[in-house]
DNA sequence: GCATCAATAT
DNA sequence: CATATTGATG
């Protein structure tokens, strides 16, 4: 009965709308410029495109491992907004012999989530709303090259065990109780990290046992109609532009010298492989996949640059992480 | 096959 | 501690 309300996720709705950049032809959007060079293939950028306006501003939450560098590279500075952050931790010896791309059986390296990424993930699943969130739905929605079902799953149930927490936590009186048996504690701190980002959405999370709040649905219709290009979105333009440290790679492109481009599993996922209907096309706007009352269009939403970290707390700094853009 | 939970392994 | 991996179950 309480369907039609709340115009406040709409409102941010239409902020997050993508501009008339994020749609556009899946001919291009399919390869990333960090990917073409990645592959020495002629940028699709410079190719004679018919459309001029075509900037590819948002990067396709193209998490990927630093491309290869055929020469020198000396621009530390350059990177794809979101890359998968991951972390080989070889610690030493690792393999590094020689010959061996199974590239069936390879493990890829461990994936860090990142605050972007993980705000990727909070977004995904808001929007999805809880009914939809499931690894396999909130993977294709964020549209991350290289994520897998397990590592959505794996992650979103620590997310859901976050959550549950923050439910069971009521009031205690903030003393939290001397050692009892809070089982909260350095968990927020820890989770603090992410979760506690300051960008969870807890709407439909308390809510107890009950029924879903009914996640309302989005006219996916209205989002390919006209596109106004307001001051409002042109800010949102301004988003994205961290830079990552990681200085470890896997073992995709050859860190040095290495410029094959094979298929590493990862970049897989941004080329069209005929006989793979992946939709997980960065702006499928035209065609939303799935018959459930609930399913809102791929990258209709943009993330907003979030900090990140912040947290002091103690003092633990990841070093990997980002230099905070502020302090 | 997929989703979830739990336990376990890195 | 954060992820990955696996097994059990629905």
């Amino acid at each position: 009965m309480r369907e039609e309300e709340e115009p406040n996720w709409f409102a941010r709705w239409e902020e997050q709308l993508p501009s008339p950049e994020e749609l556009m032809p899946l001919s291009q959007t399919l390869i990333t410029p960090d990917l073409a060079l990645a592959f020495d293939i002629p940028s699709v950028l410079s190719s004679p495109n018919p459309n001029p306006s075509l900037h590819h501003h948002h990067p396709a939450p193209t998490l990927h491992p630093p491309p290869p560098a055929p020469s020198s590279q000396p621009p530390p500075d350059f990177d794809s907004p979101d890359h998968l952050t991951t972390a080989s931790s070889g610690g030493g010896a690792s393999g590094a012999g020689a010959g061996e791309e199974p590239a069936r059986t390879l493990k890829r390296p461990r994936l860090v989530w990142t605050p972007q990424l993980h705000k990727r993930f909070v977004d995904a699943v808001a929007h999805l709303g809880i009914k939809n969130a499931v690894p396999k739905t909130i993977m294709q929605l964020m549209s991350v090259d290289g994520l897998t079902r397990e590592n959505v799953a794996s992650h979103l149930q620590k997310y859901r065990l976050y959550l549950k927490r923050m439910q069971g936590l009521s009031s205690s009186g903030g003393g939290a109780g001397g050692g009892a048996g809070g089982p909260i504690s350095a968990a927020d701190a820890a989770t603090d990290q992410l979760f506690a980002s300051g960008s969870v959405p807890h709407h439909f999370l308390g809510r107890g046992p009950g029924p879903e709040p009914f996640m309302p649905f989005v006219p996916v219709a209205a989002l390919q109609h006209h596109q106004q290009i307001t001051a409002a979105m042109q800010q949102q333009h301004q988003q994205q532009q961290q830079y990552y440290q990681q200085r470890h790679m896997g073992h995709f492109g050859s860190p040095t010298g290495g410029s094959e481009g094979y298929d590493h599993g990862f970049l897989a996922r941004t080329v069209p492989q005929p006989g793979m209907h992946r939709m997980v096309g960065p702006v499928a706007v035209g065609m939303v996949p799935p018959p459930p009352p609930s399913a809102p269009s791929a990258a209709s939403y943009v993330e907003d640059l979030e900090s990140g970290s912040r947290r002091g707390g103690g003092e633990r700094r990841m070093l990997t992480l980002f230099p905070t853009g502020e302090d």
